[in-house]
DNA sequence: AAGACTATTGTTAACGTGTGCATAGATGTG
DNA sequence: CACATCTATGCACACGTTAACAATAGTCTT
């Protein structure tokens, strides 16, 4: 048997309603009753039951954290920053609820009565439906990693597009033609806004991408080494890798070093993410940082106010992202 | 307002008492009843208010899934494998919250009511006081990753200290005798582990480690590299490098290319965990491999069987490491 | 000093669900 | 046919908390 408000009240001689007030610290109670229930309550060791708290007040204390799957595709860094950002912000205040949405059969049980407020960091457009789910239902959202123009959501996100224009255009400038691409994970919105940056700055300055010169990728290492063992087998190699994110960029120099070639003197290579390894491996990996745990704090911060105020501030907030030149990249025009 | 049963007892007249019977297949519930309401509740799209079964029902659908820090020294591979491995047996019948253990100021709201029961990934022998107070509030409890002999807890580990000797082992066996080591995080109970497994080879050999060849670490690269720093400024430099961690063994290759020298040609290097990047670092990392996944699995079902059987089945699964030999470790007895 | 007002506390109902006990009807039994 | 038994359902209360309203005592005003 726990101990309640009414135990409580018994031994302070005053009605459960008192205590309550007391322990909420409300001004109707002079500030010696409440004193004297504060120091009863804590001998006791009196801890409030949320599920009683939440039935009568309408709120459960939780925050959903949804990714668009915990079991395949998403990177163990990414999914790191991106608990490790909402966390800091939440304290104590709330409980912080993990799941994949695909581990979801039925979106019924998310209801306003299970969850305060929900940050999705999504990775796919499959992820709409719950978003449409989630706004049905009137639950305060926030979207994160991935554009979303549904009314009523808030949305961080980086400029992936940019990211990739940058690195690709870094490669045009340090004198590569043939330069390859490797794509990211079919059906992820990031695969789609990093390959659409690389072409841009291919087009921008008058670069032809052969289809030979094309790979698909997973986003994970194995797909990344593939990719690259396939571009060496070609007559025409190309000089540089635009790889759709560091593990593939790992993967890929790693067939490379097989292949008795080095990086960057026979190949180069760039990343996208900037993960905490990439400044490590040998030749250090010239990438694209994207503010992971920035963009999750801006997220959670936003949420909350959201929650609190109940005023939409809808707007979406892109956050800047940052070639960071390392040495994976030769430089041609010497 | 959300639909709830007695919403459904109106519609189909009958008391809110029969439909809880109804949606919760009692046998006291005529079979035809029982459809009726279903199809009633399905169609007002009902869900149970859980804040109110939690209540009356004196269970609150939670577990708990803590880690010793969320905000430092835990690695990314790490934490994401042991989500993972949880969320995968648990499905929906549970909500899970993750927390880190320092984000706690007191244990206070750590209750039977908050939680049906906690999975603790522990890193610390500083985890023991909450271990201490969720024992003795009785809540179902299971420990990973580090031992633990409160009784009553359940507890699933791997036996790092057998997996360092033979990482260490390995190394004298290609015939070197100059070994230094990078030591884990202070206070961190695998750190002690595999020191103790490193210092068990070395005894066994009979080989004298000099006290030069001893580094601190902080199980993150930078440390790592930092530590092969120092050995390489050595007048006699050791052969071979043991990394309490993998990335702290990246750190160290790092350090060594750095100083125009090869591994494992001028330098061999083992490390600990088989994280992904692993294999696909250059060259390949000769590493122990320990079943994260598999060790946060076990627990979770485990400790899912305590909690409906309310039996104590307080037994210690140890899971055996492996030694993963690819090309960090040169053999010197050719 | 009577009425109005204020400060503090208590009474009671409510949130949504589950369960012990009562009840009514049906069925069996000798 | 009277009684026991069984089946299906309802009534009333409980879980722990908050909040609207009521009540009491004290203070102020004129």
């Amino acid at each position: 048997m726990s101990v309640t408000i009414k135990d409580i009240a018994k031994l302070a001689g005053v009605s459960h309603t008192t205590v309550s007030r007391a322990l909420n610290n409300s001004p109707l109670i002079q500030e010696e009753t409440k004193e004297r229930i504060r120091v009863i309550a804590e001998q006791l060791d009196y801890t409030p039951n949320y599920s009683a708290k939440s039935l009568v007040l309408d709120r459960s204390y939780n925050l959903g954290l949804f990714f668009t799957t915990l079991s395949k595709g998403t990177s163990a860094g990414f999914f790191y920053e991106a608990i490790r950002g909402v966390n800091s912000v939440i304290q104590d205040r709330y409980q912080l609820i993990v799941k994949g949405i695909d581990d979801y059969t039925s979106f019924h049980s998310i209801t306003r009565k299970s969850f305060d407020g929900i940050i999705i960091v999504s990775q796919s457009d499959d992820d709409q439906a719950i978003i449409d789910h989630i706004a049905a239902k009137g639950i305060p959202l926030v979207v994160l990693n991935r554009p979303v123009t549904t009314s009523g959501v808030l949305n961080v996100l980086s400029d992936e597009e940019q990211g990739a224009f940058l690195a690709a255009s870094y490669l045009i400038e340090q004198g590569h033609t043939r330069i390859a691409l490797i794509e990211g994970r079919q059906g992820f919105k990031s695969a789609q806004n990093r390959k659409d940056g690389f072409e841009r700055a291919m087009e921008h300055h008058r670069i032809q991408v052969p289809e030979a010169y094309r790979m698909p990728g997973l986003y994970d290492l194995e797909s990344g080494h593939q990719a690259m063992q396939q571009f060496l087998t070609l007559k025409e190699r190309p000089t540089a890798v635009f790889c759709c994110n560091d593990e593939m960029a790992l993967g890929a120099m790693k067939a490379v070093s097989e292949a008795g070639l080095q990086v960057p003197q026979d190949m180069s290579v760039v990343g996208f993410d900037d993960t905490v390894f990439a400044a490590y491996v040998t030749p250090a990996l010239t990438t694209v940082r994207r503010p992971i745990e920035q963009i999750s704090k801006e997220g959670a911060v936003r949420l909350l106010g959201n929650i609190e105020n109940k005023q939409h501030e809808t707007e979406q907030l892109l956050l800047k992202t940052e070639l960071i030149v390392r040495e994976s990249v030769r430089s041609l025009s010497l």
